[in-house]
DNA sequence: GTTGACCCTGTAGTTACTACAGGGTGTAGT
DNA sequence: ACTACACCCTGTAGTAACTACAGGGTCAAC
């Protein structure tokens, strides 16, 4: 490849987003389809590098495709008010915090379970029992 | 429907499981197909709706279906040894004990990102800045 | 020319549901 | 008997975000 123009598996590699990945990003909106060679291969430039770079960071900190999307598209927006882009990460946070809490509580339960596992039989099993009916009426 | 006998319906109401999915339990095995009424209704007996909540009650801690299933196999075996469970239990929670860990340093920088988020606009968004490219190099 | 890494498109699978579409059943009310 | 409505049925496809082939083409080094 000549220089300055990238493959899908450079980007791939300096991002750590696999091809297929950025091959699914494409065909979702996220990424444009950039030119191609006489080989038909991907040639990418140092925008979509970038561009990409964004995604990823964005992704590993939670964000959904579609806030990715949104986040992309203010971005490019450089006059525009910083409030929206506040408003997405203030909503993920929340949500973030909701799913700690979910995780907290469900942890707890199932130490406490776990913690009063003898060493018995099934038919004795406190975890096997915490699941059972509660009122197994014959 | 002639008393003793529930409907989907019934064992959903009193589960929280929706029919949809206990018709999606059915179909991958986790539950027993049930006899059917003249009309072509499942009909279900109390041990189905036994079966159901237990079901119900690993998912709610967390468990995946496979896990569930080899939950459900080991409580029918009340013989034997409760190890099997535990080993089941203890992947789970420190698999979940990661998940934890892991949302836990994404709510960390997420939080940093959006303390320093001012009030101004795009161009100067702190957020955005976080998550554009490092090296900017024109 | 050969080889092996990489590229391409298209299709289907992962996990655990969830949501129709189109049609049948049961029950209460008229 | 008819009507209305809640519920049931099967089959199909969609959700979110990837991921994994299959089968075939391209590129560069040897």
């Amino acid at each position: 490849m000549s220089s300055g123009v990238l493959t899908i598996g450079d980007l791939s590699k300096a991002t750590g987003v696999k091809v297929e990945t950025i091959r699914y990003y494409e065909r979702i909106g996220l990424l444009p389809a950039p030119d191609r060679t006489s080989g038909n291969y991907r040639a990418y430039g140092n925008s979509d590098l970038g561009r990409l770079s964004f995604i990823r960071r964005a992704r590993d900190l939670g964000f959904g495709l579609e806030q990715v999307r949104e986040l992309l598209s203010l971005s490019d927006q450089k006059q525009r008010s910083c409030e929206a882009v506040d408003v997405i990460a203030r909503d993920h946070l929340a949500d973030v915090d909701r799913k700690l809490a979910d995780l907290k509580a469900l942890r707890r339960e199932l130490d406490s379970i776990i913690r009063h596992c003898g060493r018995g039989t099934i038919g004795e099993c406190r975890i096997i029992e915490a699941l059972a009916p509660i009122d197994p009426r014959h």
